[in-house]
DNA sequence: GCCAACGTTGGC
DNA sequence: GCCAACGTTGGC
């Protein structure tokens, strides 16, 4: 039996990394590199290539989900842990067991209407959404197949 | 720029 | 193993 697609969200700060740039990336796809959360990382880790993720802006405004992209290589070493010039250099990760892993993902869709967080916070069919949870954080978090379908809805 | 919430670190 | 101190995230 095939494996079940799943979803994802992803949050970046277009500062640093908008949909736009991505649109912009060769191939149209980037490596998610920087993830310094446990957590995060280990969602990044159960990710298999087609699962979906919506692309989070965060630090924006207004914050929003701003389209959808998809995985297209699993988790693999973040490099970026071990360069000393990096701001996200790890100098307690060791090379022979690295910490901190990356995925790429590929653009599919930017949407015309970004969907907004407030916008979100006034749906009770996402009231359980990781994303709107008390204090989350977490940058890269899973999506039930309800709150993807649904969201898809309100674009 | 503020600050609440959270994760991590390190002294004990 | 506890927990205070610290750094970070991210909405506002």
């Amino acid at each position: 039996m095939p494996q079940q697609r799943r979803y994802w969200l992803m949050k970046s700060e277009p500062s640093s990394f908008s949909i736009d740039d991505l649109i912009q990336a060769s191939q149209q796809t980037t490596c998610w590199d920087g993830v310094r959360n446990y957590q995060a990382r280990n969602f990044m880790r159960s990710m298999a290539i087609g699962d979906r993720v919506l692309f989070y802006h965060s630090n924006a405004d207004p914050p929003a989900v701003v389209g959808i992209a998809e995985v297209v290589r699993t988790a693999y070493v973040d490099s970026t842990q071990f360069d000393k010039k990096d701001h996200h250099y790890d100098p307690q990760s060791d090379p022979s067991s690295p910490r901190w892993d990356m995925v790429d993902i590929k653009y599919i869709r930017k949407f015309s209407q970004p969907v907004s967080l407030d916008q979100l916070r006034k749906e009770p069919k996402l009231k359980g959404m990781v994303l709107l949870r008390k204090g989350s954080r977490l940058s890269v978090q899973p999506v039930t197949p309800v709150e993807w379908e649904y969201i898809l809805t309100l674009v």
